[in-house]
DNA sequence: ATTATTATGGACTAATTGGTCCAAAATGTG
DNA sequence: CACATTTTGGACCAATTAGTCCATAATAAT
């Protein structure tokens, strides 16, 4: 009743996290599921228990897919201000390209879910904190550099610097406008000077 | 066939609206509109359409409620950026208190059903315009009176503060920390100095 | 009171939903 | 080859979905 051995499970879950990533929660259905994940109902329901449970399993695999890629940039040796300034860049100019409207992940699921279903919330709340953190050890890391002024809160300003980056995907996601959303970024990054 | 006299289209619209707000487009049912509405089924149907309609009427709907919220605060003849100001301390204290985190209706919509329903975006891309629009004449009104520096760009900053006021909300949905939402509200604001 | 209009309950679709179950097929393993 | 373990297709389920339709009921106008 398990799953085949050569089964890749964290493929699986990438392929789920793309479909509720581009569908949302609700308007996913189980067909859409077990086709993009190429497994039978029954291996679905065997493996992995139940749409919600993939749910969940897909927002776990996101965080995974952030933190790799997060801790990529942060561990780069450029100064602390350029890496979250190509970090917001990065997210602008994926934003205006072709097809990528989708947003973040994490923010369509806490605008879809987040009310009416904590446990999917919490797990949320955790991917947010990942990007916080970072954003906080960069700016620790500016300050004892030299570049950011020491009379910044680190924690206020990451906390700030996360909810901009989200500002940013949620306006762009009606609006993918180059121009509009530099304009965004720019501004947003002024706070660092 | 058409509604009775006494029937409050408005009314109703809004509570549609409450409904698509709190449960999301999808995760919303026919019973739970009509329900909200109180009419009957096929009321609903000879005067709305479809639910499809019903949520594009809604979004128009809500367009109009913070038409109207906006106007009146830009008309107070406080100073420029205390108004903006106070508008984000709503958010703020909005977004912290018992019950309050189903956000910004527009935001929700964007996230959920923007990529798929291009008549929708269009209509939650003109809600988040109003917006823009607001803060533009509050900026400018700043410029004048000599509180806002005139070497920003209005329309950039507009931009901006839009986009700020929809990251709160985005991650207020999951931590709804009055100390976390502030220290974003105040840090995004410090950009007016 | 009669008539015309308007609204409603509820029966009715046809399709789809998430989910269960099992007999058959495929896949090791000895 | 035989045996046990896995995996699967697909039948099946009950509930729910959005939406249609009509005969009845309420209302308004004359």
């Amino acid at each position: 009743m398990a799953r085949p051995r050569e089964f890749d499970t964290t493929e699986a879950l990438n392929q789920a996290m793309q479909v509720f990533w581009s569908k949302g929660y609700e308007a996913t259905s189980l067909s859409d599921l077990i086709g993009a994940m190429e497994l039978s109902k029954s291996s679905f329901y065997d493996t992995f228990g139940s749409k919600h449970e993939v749910f969940l399993a897909a927002i776990e695999h996101y965080k995974k897919t952030i933190t790799a890629q997060v801790s990529a940039v942060s561990t780069l040796d450029s100064p602390a201000c350029k890496l979250i300034e190509s970090l917001f860049e990065r997210v602008v100019s994926r934003m205006t390209e072709e097809g990528g409207q989708r947003g973040c992940f994490l923010n369509n699921c806490a605008a879809e879910v987040a009310l009416h279903d904590p446990t999917a919330a919490k797990l949320i709340g955790g991917g947010f904190a990942i990007v916080e953190d970072t954003f906080m050890a960069l700016v620790e890391r500016g300050q004892r550099e030299g570049e950011i002024g020491l009379d910044k809160d680190p924690r206020a300003l990451a906390r700030y610097l996360t909810s901009s980056l989200n500002g940013l995907m949620v306006v762009g996601k009606t609006n993918p406008d180059l121009e509009a959303l530099s304009d965004v970024a720019r501004t947003a990054l002024t706070v660092l000077d």
